[in-house]
DNA sequence: AACGCTTGCGCAAGCGTTTACGCGGGGTCA
DNA sequence: TGACCCCGCGTAAACGCTTGCGCAAGCGTT
């Protein structure tokens, strides 16, 4: 493979030479131009960057570990990072935690390990050790998806801390809000036992949404039954158990919230399975919307994260950071669209048009356009 | 950040007795190897693969390069290189081309330029370009999904042959033979109109799929009518023109067989649009099932590619190649599952639980389980 | 004519590893 | 006791690039 010595020596000039051409970083004859750009192309030179990168420090890619990367909604972050870091001219070094703690921490030192300039990463729902590995080496981390603990009440928030250090950039989307929308709107239909099919225990979406889920139903002045709030582990097997336990309540749910769409997944085909027909015997709705949704029978009412933007504004955060280490660490909420359909029981609309789809959510009271909250959290 | 050498000065070892425990490749004494291990971990050494990559001229990573990331069938594909990748502890260095010849050019640069060790693309349908760069920098590549002309057609074969070096090693699923039998299946039930929406021309899939189309009305009796074969150019908005088309025909067509998932989709809002039930109205066979597809209404008739053994065979040729650069170059083709349900027209079976739905299509005649065919095709 | 400034480039010291050589010391064998 | 070997380790030269420093030639001043 062509050096940039050969390269130098083909075109009669000097490496430092054929470097600057090349980087444009310091002014060179035209002449000499032309020689090094013909000597690369006659060569077939391509830059190394390793060699690069290892006198620079820096490697201009950036890591991204998300698990179940075959969720859409995790596949349109992965798109939102993969154009934003490409724009940008970041490469993108891909890795799967698995969701779990120590394949997590694993898969952190590998990219860290390949010098990755930073990381963006979906956490577990124990990711003590990844955050304390990410503390210690210093690695500059954006947290997707999942929000970590805030510092002071973790081991490695306060390594964090200890070393002056920021803590890390966060962005997620809305979830608690939305949430108690969906629960407001079946109770607003008449249902008064509602169903909550919840994620893994742990991860903060869980938790938020489970806050939403309550303070709708207390919103709505309805009792809450423990037996209808079961976790389905976020995946769709889980939600199969959670929903057949919940049909098989001496008094079952007469609607459904599901918490992510491998969960509704899940809790569909039970339905299908147990041969009740939605929205007539029971209403669902699901917190992920996903390009599906709206081909279902009945056509699935959700509420849609703005995934792809998370992806890029992840990366934003990142690059933000890279660019000025010592700013206080930010946490980026973006809102959510609550998509309006029938599988909660609502009529199909006059004319069941994409258009006329996106405009029927307007019915019910709007989510402000307002600018997603940014608020400093600077330890 | 701690080097080799900060750690050799804290044990009190030389660098090259550092490298050695780390990588052991000479043996060390066992105090040595304590004291070396300690300080590894008193300073929070982390190897710099760069470095490492810089020396020993391999980076122990790969490059995949597939448009189209939201696709659930990419997607599969891409869990299948991860897992296989990571396995032998290969780092994944992620690319969309975006499906344009320049844009995946640059991007095989991109990739090349971070030094992956070998490359995995599913090639655009104007690939010249790609080809063309790959021979000339001897890049080991294994093609996906869709096959490259064989050498001895075009210019990068030519390059490639002329060099000596063998051609690409390329994997994909059969497609000429299931989408037959899709076609065979519908005439099979009585309908003498079936449409194609095909992919975008170029591709090898594409052709294929025609193929099988063609082959399947011929074997049962059925003529040719170029109207009913259209391209949906291998995404949801062109299946939507392409299904409206088929609609307005003066004798449109009873069933439909759409090519890849992304073309089911279109087509189904299209059909939805119209007020068509599937299969009173039309029957629906798609290439390409997803893991929504029994859950619509109807179910969905699909063929199955084993998409992340797609992945993961890549992975394998492409470390195969790694290990032996001379070997002949191998052409795999995995074969495709007949996933019989509902959107054909046949009834549901009497249980619909999942297992019956396997079973269901053991009726018709089974794909044997013959193991993959792997032929050489050395240039 | 001497001076300084600009312009255009080369020299060489790294960046953090791997690895071919080589060297001293202790054991084994005759 | 000397020859030999092996074991355990250090020295130093790469790998392919970036970049601070400095030099020579050409120009416009006084």
């Amino acid at each position: 493979m062509a050096t940039m010595a050969d390269v130098a020596r083909s075109a009669g000039v000097s490496v430092a030479t054929v470097s600057h051409v090349l980087n444009g970083t310091r002014p060179v004859s035209p002449g000499t131009r032309r020689a090094v750009l013909d000597a690369v192309d006659a060569l077939g030179y391509t830059p190394n960057t390793l060699a690069r990168s290892l006198v620079t420090a820096r490697t201009r890619s950036i890591g991204l570990a998300v698990s179940a990367i075959s969720n859409p909604y995790f596949t349109a972050i992965l798109q939102g990072v993969e154009t934003a870091a490409l724009e940008a001219g970041y490469g993108l070094l891909l890795a799967d935690p698995h969701d779990d703690p120590l394949h997590e921490r694993e898969v952190a030192r590998l990219l860290h390990e390949r010098r990755v300039d930073g990381l963006i990463v979906a956490p577990s729902a124990r990711p003590d050790e990844l955050v304390d590995y990410l503390s210690r080496h210093a690695v500059p981390t954006v947290f997707l998806d999942r929000l970590i603990d805030p510092p002071g009440s973790g081991d490695g928030a306060a390594a964090a801390a200890a070393t002056g250090a920021p803590f890390f950039d966060q962005v997620c989307a809305e979830s608690a809000e939305p949430t108690a929308r969906l629960v407001a709107h079946l109770a607003g239909l008449g249902h008064r036992r509602i169903g909550l099919i919840a994620g893994l225990p742990g991860l903060s979406t869980t938790r938020e949404r489970v806050t939403g889920y309550l303070d709708g139903l207390a919103a709505a002045g309805l009792a809450h039954d423990d037996r209808l709030l079961l976790s389905g582990s976020s995946e769709s097997a889980g939600a199969e158990r959670a929903t057949a336990t919940l049909l098989a309540l001496s008094d079952p749910p007469t609607a459904l919230v599901t918490a992510n769409n491998a969960m509704t997944l899940g809790a569909l085909r039970v339905l299908r399975r147990h041969g009740l027909s939605v929205p007539r015997d029971i209403a669902v709705c699901c917190f992920d919307d996903f390009p599906w949704a709206d081909l279902f029978s009945p056509r699935l009412t959700a509420i849609a994260q703005p995934s792809r933007e998370l992806g890029t504004r992840a990366v934003r955060l990142l690059l933000d950071r890279l660019a000025e280490p010592g700013r206080p660490s930010r946490t980026v909420r973006l809102p959510c669209a609550f998509v309006h359909r029938t599988s909660c029981g609502c009529p199909e609309e006059a004319t069941p048009s994409e258009a006329a789809e996106r405009t029927a959510s307007s019915a019910l009271p709007k989510i402000p356009p307002e600018p997603p909250s940014e608020k400093g959290t600077a330890s």
